[in-house]
DNA sequence: TTGTATGCGTTATCAG
DNA sequence: CTGATAACGCATACAA
């Protein structure tokens, strides 16, 4: 058997109150009765029953992670891997455990408020694949203690944290331009995506500041496949002149675009240049590899933490934050524009 | 303040403990009884407090899941993802959670030691990132109800569960000599690297078991870089005759060497097949898409849960299994040899 | 600064 | 089949 505080209490003449001020450094013990009890504690070995503080303390120190993972996640979104990395390094190193939790938005509802009203857990951090606007009003109802990772896309009193892919969009712009690039193309996702819409923002802004110009003909939509990289080649060969540079809106459509360029022999970077967004692993091993403007996922996982833990303690505060320290991660689709070309 | 069990007790008007037997089916309790007490419970929105139940039960019904998981873990060893998502479906159907902890294998044994005697969780799934022989020691005095993931290389007494690599040679070499091939090259990685021995004898075994061959010669060890994979070709072409068909022990050198064809316009699968393990993202976006002997890792998590489980309720049960169920994923670097060749 | 008393909400034991 | 009672081990308000 273990030994308790009660053990511990008797070893050094004092009473469990005092072992446990003494412990938790809460309330005020004498220095020397403290080092007696710390010694004692030593000798005995204990060490305190995490399921009877809980239940005394009335909390868990526990966060669930909530999110519907696909299958193959690694791969479909690798980004949720680094999210949850970053959100368990900053609870662990405030003595919070995360639970991991896969579930489906229909099913979320259901069991966020199982979960809540049994205790299971202080709080909840939400991916947004499982966000919808019941959860949304549970969650204020209920005054729940939660971060939402990604930002909603229906009005909310929710506390949320993005990446800006504006800003992301500027990165990958202020680059091309910084290269010597001066004619562009942007290959976006459908008109609904609204990360490629907030990427190609973040292009026209740059490039306008620059006083560099991204004609509306030079915008174009896509599925976000392979194939709809590849097709987008075709009207690329046709504007005059020629795009030096393509920012594509992601990495499906980048791909498909650089096999369509290499089928048709046109070089990349010195025909084309190329740019997309986010490391995908795959983007490191194309041929050139792929430059791309990453985030830092395992941040935004980190600062989610961060908020989750002070909405805990501050229930009212209200955080809506869009967090990105976008970075261009220099590879071969993009190189200085040599003075004899153009 | 939510409903407790003696609300709902005062409500039926029965005893708590009649309440805590009636809702949990533990004893006997009247059909009658039953009933009333299900409505009162209702009536109330009776939700249990998990708190008090972990602390009067004595479990906390969760297992920690531990790992050092790398940076940009999701591209590095994307099947810890699978793993873990296939633990978590598990545990959570016998109504476990699972808690997931980063942490290097030197940290690993103060954690598991305090986590466990805290009464943090009531077992641990570990991967063999983070096993030493310590930590095994440490298992083994305190009879700590686990499962590892991955088979330690070193005498122990652990539960541990592994894919079978050896199986996985046979079936692609199996794969290879169904299709035609008859000359084998096999392009491995170092000779401690178990997991490439492992594949190359199952390969030896199945060629033996259909009369072909694998002379010597025809077997390269490398350091598993994508450098390696295209030095590789070097060799290979020096060999007489000429190999049809590389399997080569993982995904690095295969993407190496594929481009080292593609750099000298040899044609795949025409000219020479290839053939790897698991299916890594990117392997189905090279051009052509790699065939790939792949395993269901999302099974062994779900084992690995069903497996923490078992032990925790038969503490004595040794298992040590290799479990796998390989299946090759056709894509474009194998393909028929075709009448005219050879 | 220390100790006493009490509560946390449920389960388990055992007598009725 | 039911209920009284005792744990479970710690934290905390309040009194000393």
């Amino acid at each position: 058997m273990p030994a308790t505080i009660r053990d511990v209490a008797l070893k050094a003449g004092v009473s469990p109150a005092t072992v446990s001020k003494a412990l938790n450094s809460s309330g005020s013990v004498a220095e020397e009765t403290q080092q007696k009890i710390k010694q004692a504690a030593k000798a005995l070995g204990y060490q305190p029953n995490a399921r009877a503080r809980n239940f005394a303390t009335r909390a868990t120190y526990q966060m669930a992670f909530l999110a519907d993972f696909p299958f193959d996640a690694a791969f479909v979104n690798p980004h949720l891997f680094e999210i949850m990395r970053g959100v368990q390094h900053t609870l662990d190193k405030k003595g919070y455990a995360m639970v991991m939790k896969h579930l489906s938005s229909k099913d979320a509802i259901a069991y966020m408020e199982q979960a809540w009203s049994q205790h299971l857990v202080d709080g909840f951090v939400l991916h947004m694949s499982v966000m919808t606007k019941k959860l949304s009003a549970l969650i204020s109802r209920e005054n729940i203690p939660h971060i939402v990772i990604g930002k909603p896309n229906f009005d909310n009193h929710l506390c949320w944290i993005d990446t800006d892919n504006c800003l992301s969009g500027e990165l990958a712009a202020r680059h091309l331009a910084e290269l010597g690039y001066k004619d562009f193309c942007f290959v976006g996702g459908r008109a609904d995506d609204m990360i490629s819409w907030r990427r190609l923002q973040g292009v026209r802004q740059a490039l306008q500041e620059m006083g560099l110009e991204l004609p509306h003909e030079r915008v174009l939509q896509s599925q976000s496949t392979l194939a709809d990289g590849a097709r987008a080649l075709k009207k690329l060969l046709r504007m005059k002149p020629r795009p030096q540079a393509v920012i594509c809106a992601n990495n499906p459509i980048a791909l498909g675009l650089m096999q369509a360029l290499q089928a048709k022999n046109i070089r990349i970077p010195e025909d084309i240049a190329l740019i997309t967004f986010d490391s995908y692993p795959f983007s490191m091993f194309t041929e050139p590899p792929m430059t791309v403007v990453d985030i830092n996922m395992y941040e935004m996982g980190q600062e989610a933490g961060r908020l989750v833990l002070q909405k805990l303690r501050h229930p009212a505060t209200q955080i809506q934050t869009y967090i990105t320290t976008p970075t261009i991660v220099l590879r071969g689709t993009t190189a200085s524009v040599t003075p004899h070309k153009n």
